[in-house]
DNA sequence: TTGTAGTATACGGACAGCCGGATATGAGGG
DNA sequence: CCCTCATATCCGGCTGTCCGTATACTACAA
């Protein structure tokens, strides 16, 4: 039984990850601003706040992780999507955090400080 | 229009939690482990491997964000996933995460030491 | 070449999150 | 009651990750 795709990628290590670079506000922010189209990384600063050199940091993230791709337009440099389906996984993971969402937004810590 | 589900759920700091929370190996395998039936805190520990306190830490943030529930029976407490699509989520992540799966194994720093 | 706009990297500080070990709680059994 | 099993929480330490500031790089214009 082949199952080609979900060989390593099933592994707990590379999904969390996975989700750990997903898991920043400023990340999840110039994904969602990409997935309206590409975007200079002037753009990127303006729309996301913050300041530029920050903002440069998260995407050499994105893109060394694969996220996204860039290219040389003068000057400036132009930042696309590379996962077509990625939105469709934000949606999707929107819905499973609805029901949870009030939940989620009070617990602003992951250790034992809870509530 | 309504679009109730979706309001706060889209909010990229509730979307960056949920996320994070999903960003650990071993909460990972907790879930993974848990989408083949309820388990007692033994089992898991069992096989997730470690030393139970963290095991149980990790359960407490799990049952804290609404993932999974609880339920005495006797001296031993039953963990149950409370997220019926969460292992259709865990599923396209994989997929998304498959071709990148090299470069996510090789990354283990997020920050700026790549390779 | 010099200057300037656009972008990327380096550096140090601050704090969140994970860990192991010790200890507290809770539920039965004798 | 006391003891033991099963689970939860507390504590100190360490590393990863984020941030802001300063600086280096790249392409174009004059």
């Amino acid at each position: 039984m082949p199952s080609r795709t979900a060989a390593t990628a099933a592994d707990p290590t590379v999904l969390a990850r996975l989700f750990r670079v997903l898991g920043d506000p400023t990340r999840l922010r110039i994904i969602q601003l990409l997935e309206d189209g590409d975007r200079t990384v002037g753009e990127i600063v303006d729309a996301v706040g913050g300041l530029q050199p920050r903002v440069s940091t998260h995407l050499a993230c994105l893109r060394h992780c694969g996220f996204v791709e860039t290219e040389r337009r003068g000057r400036e440099v132009v930042y696309r999507l590379s996962i077509p389906r990625l939105g469709e996984l934000l949606a999707r993971s929107a819905e499973v955090a609805a029901p949870r969402a009030e939940h989620l937004a009070t617990c602003d810590r992951i250790g034992p400080v809870w509530m």
